[in-house]
DNA sequence: ACTTCTACCTGAGCGC
DNA sequence: TGCGCTCAGGTAGAAG
């Protein structure tokens, strides 16, 4: 469920909660969530083990160990971290428990089951997700140039092609929409059909709405929340996304929802070319 | 190599 | 109320 913006509010509401704690001890209750290593191997390095930071690079958090272990956590779909007061009940569908020096745990909740984690430290294990992650939305790397060097020879649909996590990092579902909205480009259109002034203003596109989810702290629909449970307000910012057959906000023209990529894809027939 | 489809899960919302 | 169906903010791997 989680996109850049929300993953930077976990980010951000995280920090207070777990930097200086120790990790005392960790309760894996669903074991296919560990990549690696094993959970066995992983809840006993863990164990006193102290956390130093958080950072975050596109979808995907590292919960920084003193010593330069990190913890690699992806929220997938439905994925939460909750720090909570020990003596509250642990939340539903919590999936990992991280009872920590001080007065709070920490808990990896998730719905959907689809959230993983790794222990990423000195025995070279890689993710190849984190691996070949693109550039940073708001980074200087992501110009109008790479995007259209990074889509020669590709015929595939731009909303794929944006939603590719090799090619920009941290954009899903929500932001990739309205982005294209943002660009006047519908989604289906092929990224080999792209002009220069099209990629130019589908960057923009990227940064703006990426920068006003940052700015709004995430936008919940559901399931998200941050580490402190609290929701996001960018909803009531979005121009497209979960709009469908309410006027556009530009034009007034109604909103159309199709699938793109597998992916529902809401745009205006108007304002998108 | 590229593109598209399917699977992984649970729950919410819809029509009947 | 309840059943069956579709959809949901993600991505890896298979299939074409």
């Amino acid at each position: 469920m989680p996109e850049l913006p929300e993953v930077e509010q976990v980010r951000i509401s995280l920090l207070p909660h777990i930097v200086g704690k120790t990790i005392e001890k960790v309760r894996v209750d669903l074991p296919k969530m560990i990549l690696h290593p094993d959970p066995d191997a992983f809840a006993r390095r863990l164990q006193g083990a102290r956390f130093t930071g958080v950072r975050r690079r596109g979808k995907y958090l590292g919960l920084e160990l003193e010593g330069g272990d990190w913890l690699l956590v992806h929220l997938r779909m439905t994925g939460a971290l909750l720090a909570l007061p020990k003596d509250q009940q642990e939340p539903p569908y919590t999936r990992m428990a991280f009872f920590l020096s001080g007065r709070e745990n920490l808990y990896f909740t998730d719905i959907r089951t689809f959230g993983v984690a790794a222990l990423v430290g000195e025995d070279g294990w890689r993710d190849k997700g984190y691996e070949s992650l693109g550039p940073e939305p708001l980074e200087p790397a992501l110009t109008a140039e790479y995007l259209r060097a990074r889509a020669k020879g590709k015929t595939t649909v731009v909303k794929g092609f944006i939603l590719d996590q090799s090619v920009i990092a941290g954009l899903g579902n929500i932001y990739a929409d309205e982005a294209l909205f943002a660009a006047g480009i519908r989604p289906t259109r092929r990224v080999n059909r792209l002009t220069r002034k099209e990629w130019e203003a589908l960057t923009l596109g990227v940064r703006a709405v990426i920068h006003q989810g940052l700015e709004h702290h995430g936008t919940t629909f559901r399931n998200y929340q941050d580490a402190d449970g609290k929701m996001g307000d960018n909803s009531r910012y979005l121009q497209v996304y979960h709009r469908k057959g309410l006027p556009c906000r530009r034009c007034g023209t109604l909103l159309k929802q199709i699938k793109v990529a597998g992916r529902g894809s809401v745009y205006c027939p108007h304002c998108q070319k």
